[in-house]
DNA sequence: TTGAAAGCGCTAACAA
DNA sequence: TTGTTAGCGCTTTCAA
């Protein structure tokens, strides 16, 4: 059994409210003595507040609810231990959860999110497109939840905190565009999932790149996956059939895939054909052609995210929701050629 | 602010400790009638019950801590997922802490851990090389925990739970064998960190290896590394300055690090050197000359701990701590070739 | 400076 | 079948 407050009230003759208070940071109206001997005997015990307790009466706990899909994803990994490393410090810890691709289940899941008595959410879930009623539904349950919530979208939640947005449709037309520089007319594009709201702006990017050019838009050319490195390598066929020079890949893990599939059929990069991917996971300056692709600053996202989901927490002046935006970058490697 | 449970008396005019008991799951004493009308209710404010009073009385939460070193890590992340997928579908959430390698700081962690109010624990933190006072320091910490542990190593903790263990000792043994039959004499070996236990018991499955072919063990050709690509970048030379044939690589990170130094240095693999790592991840397999390397079982083991921490939980009847062990898999594919 | 007491939301023993 | 009540461990008025 834990020793409690009334445990060491009693071994130090004073009342639990002294000690609550002589324990506590805020300033103090307990004397100097008492506060010292119950500092000392509380060390003795390795006393320990019993989170539950605290968290009842000050309906705040030291937990903050994170969701996403998967965390397998070193792009998801890497921001995941950066808000950790940020919250983690400041004592507060991070309970997951991971949800599977269905609004269904999004609303089950916040009932039991919102029943965790946590102190702020981090929604670094994908968007997908949803219905209006959809969106209504998560947005009622979200209010519901009434702690700040951050996002990695624009989800257009009406509740305090940011949405943390990355300019998908830039970093898609960048990357088009590069391979468009580089004299290609024929660019397959191996899409994400489609119901993503990042898919569907990186396709705009590719469009935008492509009618810049005055290429017109193959829709033939375009082929969805799911972002795993084996849709990349499931679809790489298809699109070689479509005789592209050159494969925009929406996320790094899928040109893995294609790269696989590539040296199976004997196919060489760049020689034969060029890809980018998009994310810059570690991997992607691995392989032997390393991969060009699009930079995404994880590092920096994620501490914004710790640190802003902090901010929210401890701040008492409300300070609404904002929008906070990231730039992509084009990392030139070699997996791409002019022709 | 959240409907609470004297909201839904009030307004279907009963106590709240039919309330309660209405929408309890265990056997109830309530009348059908009232317990659908209080259910009703409920449902219509969305009532959740706060977990805070719940784990107050109960002395019991629905939430799961778990350690770890490096989720970036994609034999980590793996893990991670397997065992939030069977936990989540019982209802129990993960609660995250992340630590850096410093016996020092896992004592902190725990009081952290401790005050959390978790149901069990899952230690997935490779195991060091302790002094005997920071063991019986950490072994204390966990034992006023007084919930049940699970260990991805042999900590010979006194606590109820399971030592998942990983026979690492033979699946050293298996990667620097093959290289033997291979017909290599000069085996150097790019290890991981030098205090991990995970990491002495490959080096002695390496040694094991050698003897049984009668090579004499060199210590020059051992260097430790972190498991982090860029240690296996970095190491590279080194290594290769030892006018090694063949590197058994401590895990696949560490030997794609191997593997962009080699292509930076014009090294071929596996025509100059053969490299064999060590966890399957599923990057091996992308790379123009997928790795050879030691599979182990992420799924099942994930699955199998999700599942015992769940039992742990919920049965009454106490089961003390076991021992269970999986063994390495040789993953032949093309980073190593005969001499 | 300290203590008594109320109350956070819930469960469970005991009474009715 | 239902209600009353005590209490989980803590914080915070209010009174001494």
């Amino acid at each position: 059994m834990q020793v409690t407050i009334k445990d060491i009230a009693r071994e130090c003759g004073v009342s639990v409210a002294t000690v609550s208070m002589a324990l506590s940071s805020k300033k103090t109206r307990v004397s100097e003595k008492t506060k010292a001997k119950v500092i000392e005997v509380a060390r003795k015990y390795n006393y320990q507040p019993n989170n539950a307790a605290v968290s009842l009466v000050n309906k705040k706990s030291k937990l903050i609810g994170i969701v996403f899909n998967d965390l397998r994803n070193t792009h998801i990994s890497s921001l995941f231990m950066e808000i950790n490393n940020v919250v983690e410090k400041r004592g507060y810890s991070l309970v997951c959860h991971i949800i599977e691709d269905d609004g269904a289940v999004e609303c089950d899941l916040l009932r039991n999110v919102g029943a965790g008595n946590i102190s702020a959410l981090i929604w670094a879930k994908s968007l997908e497109k949803y219905t209006n009623e959809e969106k209504k539904k998560l947005n009622d349950a979200i209010l519901q939840l009434d702690v700040p919530v951050m996002t990695m979208d624009n989800y257009g939640f009406a509740c305090e905190g940011t949405d943390v947005v990355f300019d998908y449709r830039q970093g898609g037309y960048i990357a088009t565009k590069h391979l468009i520089d580089y004299g290609h007319r024929r660019i397959g594009c191996v899409a994400g999932k489609k119901n993503y709201q990042v898919t569907q702006e990186r396709l705009e990017g590719y469009k935008m790149a492509l009618q810049e050019a005055g290429i017109s838009y193959d829709e033939k050319l375009v082929v969805y996956g799911d972002y795993t490195m084996n849709s990349g390598y499931m679809l790489f066929s298809y699109i070689m059939g479509k005789k592209v020079t050159a494969i925009f890949s929406m996320n790094d893990e899928m040109a893995f895939g294609i790269y696989r599939a590539a040296r199976m059929y004997g196919v060489s990069i760049p020689e034969e054909v060029s890809v980018v991917g998009f994310d810059n996971v570690p991997f992607a300056d691995v392989m032997q052609v390393p991969l060009t692709t699009i930079g995404i600053p994880v590092e920096e996202i994620g501490k914004y995210i710790g640190e802003r989901t902090m901010e929210l927490i401890e701040c008492t002046e409300k300070k609404g929701r904002n929008v906070r935006e990231y730039k992509p970058q084009l990392l030139l490697r070699g997996s791409t050629r002019k022709i």
